[in-house]
DNA sequence: CGGCCGGTTGATCGTCGTCAAGTAAGGTGG
DNA sequence: CCACCTTACTTGACGACGATCAACCGGCCG
């Protein structure tokens, strides 16, 4: 069940038998949670931190006048909202996109793992640095990338993402996103998010119906998005 | 001399006088890189990571037709690379965008904490978890928010910041980015990024020369950008 | 069958980038 | 001390990109 986790974790540096134990002790309680339901609230102080097992989720904050902003997307093996865990308070919501199964680490486990097990400790922590490399990634993205090379960008993430969970076929994944809510990752509107879609269609360097996104031409794909993996750390580290 | 740190550090929980001890133990020798010189080159591997003492520090990425983002903005008491301890290798450079004074801690010495300092080891995470929360709310700000409202929100933050290692006086501030480089926070045209300052000027909310900012009415700059400073996490926690 | 949701397309308008020019301040060399 | 740079900021004009308003299509569900 907490396959996705290891794997995850492991591409960073080799779990010990004994920490894959320790997380196993650590991590109960599953649950469902529905599409359009919100995994953690905003505001919230959590005493317990999520690990995605299956599904789609986003973190998001609302505006006033009622936008909305997707900071990140998760895959199965994210853990969610880990940096609930020290941040204490919830500065934006969780909310699952598709039906999403959801395992928790309480808080007070998490503290005894940072006074008991230092590596493990170290790979969490790291688990959360990658976000914040990703983070960066998005600004980048936001700021200075045309929306065309901005979408190319998010597919490339994703592809390699979410093959490291083995949630790839061959070229293609399955993105359970609207356009309407991928138009709140990348701050469109939903008319001109479809425009963009239509670009790299246009292009033929991806299929893209029915929530099945395929990629034609990988290089073509990276080239428009200038996409360099190595932000998402994926090189396994010695420990 | 690690005073803006411990300001830092402390305003999330406090430092028992054994830990400022340990760190004054692990950060050392200090340098001081001029303006505009980088401070960490993006793809090195450093083997230490570097703590700003005084002056303004900025993360960038650079994309091929030459544009420059960046990705966030950091001053005294800022851990700037502490990420790099357990991402390894940078993927985004830092540069001093005014002189600044640098010291060092050593990963090795980093990593010795993590085995035998668990709540400094806390606090350390807190500080990149926090970079992390700042990272979502430009995102948001990239978005969603009119530029109007970006530059508002991000004088709000930086103010906020400042005052916390002291830098403030009264509303006042030194900010020492020019248009130029401050557009490459906001995704911008300098062009524009001008006309935005101005738009800001004529609502009377701020006055702005000479690398000062003074914040004319905080309640209307913070409804403008729509400011909540929960992200920062500046309320003291108990241990 | 009718309504709703997601995707698609056209028309129009505002935001923002680009090109261009001009001003003010500071620094250098004669 | 002044002629001449450079750098930072400022303003105007114009065009491209993206938001908004509107309409329509197809599939799914009650």
């Amino acid at each position: 069940m907490l396959e996705p986790l290891f794997h995850v974790l492991s591409r960073y540096e080799s779990l010990s038998l004994h920490e894959e134990e320790r997380l196993r002790k650590t991590i109960l309680f599953d649950r469902e949670v529905f599409a359009d339901q919100d995994i953690v609230k905003a505001g919230s102080e959590p005493d317990r931190s999520s690990l995605l097992l299956s599904g789609f989720a986003a973190r998001y904050k609302l505006l006033e006048n009622g936008s909305r902003q997707i900071t990140s997307l998760h895959v199965a093996g994210d853990f969610i909202d880990l940096h609930a865990f020290l941040l204490k308070k919830m500065d934006h919501g969780i909310m699952a996109i598709s039906d999403c199964r959801i395992a928790y680490a309480q808080h007070a486990e998490l503290e005894k793992i940072t006074e008991e097990e230092p590596h493990l400790t170290r790979l969490l922590w790291l688990n959360t640095l990658v976000d914040g490399a990703i983070h960066r990634e998005w600004i980048v993205a936001m700021g200075r990338r045309s929306k065309k090379a901005h979408l190319a960008h998010l597919l490339c993430e994703l592809f390699v993402r979410l093959k490291t969970v083995k949630l790839t076929k061959g070229q293609s994944f399955t993105l359970p996103l609207s356009q309407a809510t991928l138009s709140d990752v990348l701050g469109l509107s939903t008319v001109h998010m479809n425009r963009v879609i239509q670009a790299l269609r246009q292009d033929g360097v991806i299929r893209w119906s029915n929530q099945q996104v395929e990629i034609l031409q990988w290089d073509r794909l990276a080239e428009i998005a200038e996409f360099d993996m190595t932000y998402l750390r994926l090189e396994l580290a010695e420990r």
